[in-house]
DNA sequence: GATCATGTAACTTCATATGTTACATGATGG
DNA sequence: CCATCATGTAACATATGAAGTTACATGATC
C-alpha cells in the first residue's frame, strides 16, 4: 500500500531545504510539514540513511540536502520514506500453504510486480529539482494572479 | 491503498460457495474466511449491492452467487470489497490549493492513473471460475502428493 | 560552560479495521 | 401461528499502527 501523506509531507520539507541555502532546523521544517520537530527527525532519519539529506548539531545546525537536487529522484525518496511495496496481498494469518492464496498469487503475482515496476519507474523519472522548478513556476504564477486581483480594484 | 486481506478473505468465501451447490450460511463462511458471521455479513453486503451474491433468510437460507462464476471478475469483487483506488496521495490536511501537492500531482497524476488502470485490467481478466478451476487443480495435486507420501511408507 | 540542535526512548493520543454482543426482521417448517 | 433459523444492523469492544508528545542524552558552536 501507499504511504501517502508521508511522501507529500517530506517533499514539502525538501523543497523548503532547497530554497533555504543554509541548514534548516527540525523546528522550521515542522512548520513547513505541518507537524512537530520530533516527527521531522524521525522521518528525515530515513532519508539520511539513504544519503539524501545530512544533519548537523549545534549552532547553525539543521538539515541540508546531501547532494544536488538534480540527482535525487522521487523513487529514492519514496523508498527512503518507507513504502516497501505498493501492493501487499494475503498474509492475513501467515498461510503460505493456503491453496486459495496460491491460486490468487499465481493469477495476479505478475500483475503486481508489473504495476509496482511501472510506478517506481515513473517516480524515478522525476527529480527533486524538476519538482522545485515546477513549484517555483506555480508560485510565481500564483503571485501574479494575486497582483492582478489587487490592481483590478 | 490496497485492502489486501479482505480480497483474499472474500475469495475464500466465494470459492466455498461455488463448491457448495446450496446456500452457505454466514456461520459456515466464517469458518472458511477465518472470521465471524457478523463480519461475513458486513463484507458480503458489499458484494450483494454489486449483484455478485444473493442472500436469503430463514430455513435453508444463506449466501449464493447471484450469477455464473464465469461472468464475475476479480475486478468487480475488488471494487465491491471496497478499495476505491490503489494510490491515494496527499489530502493530509485537505489542502487542494497547496502548490507543492499540485506540482507532485502534475508530475505523477498520470502515472497513478496508468498504474491503476493496468492493475484493474489485470484483475478484470481473471474470472471467479478460472480461479476455482485453478484451485481445484491445486487441491487434486495436493491430495495426490499426500497419497504418495502414504504409499511410500 | 551556556546555548542550540539533533538522537532517541517512552509514552500518549488518534484513526481505522476487525471482532463481539444484542436484538430486530423476515422466511420456513411443522 | 409460532418455534426456529438465518440475515440485517446498531452499538460497543479490541487491536494495530501511525502520528504526536515529553523528557532527556549527546554533540557542536559560540
Amino acid at each position: 500500500m501507499i504511504r501517502d501523506s508521508r511522501l507529500s509531507s517530506v517533499l514539502h520539507g525538501l523543497l523548503h531545504m532547497i530554497g533555504a541555502g543554509e541548514p534548516v532546523t527540525s523546528e522550521q521544517l515542522a512548520k513547513a510539514m505541518a507537524t512537530n520537530p520530533v516527527v521531522v527527525r524521525r522521518v528525515m532519519a530515513g532519508l539520511r540513511e539513504q544519503g539524501i539529506v545530512r544533519s548537523e548539531k549545534g549552532h547553525g545546525g539543521g538539515w541540508t540536502l546531501a547532494r544536488d537536487a538534480s540527482g535525487i529522484t522521487l523513487a529514492e525518496i519514496y523508498r527512503a520514506v518507507g513504502a516497501p511495496t505498493i501492493i501487499a496481498m494475503g498474509h492475513r494469518s501467515e498461510n503460505p500453504g493456503c491453496l486459495v492464496e496460491q491460486a490468487v498469487n499465481d493469477a495476479l503475482g505478475d500483475a503486481f510486480r508489473e504495476v509496482e515496476a511501472i510506478f517506481m519507474k515513473r517516480l524515478g523519472a522525476v527529480t527533486l529539482d524538476t519538482l522545485a522548478r515546477d513549484f517555483k513556476r506555480r508560485l510565481a504564477k500564483h503571485r501574479q494572479t494575486i497582483e492582478d486581483q489587487i490592481h483590478a480594484r
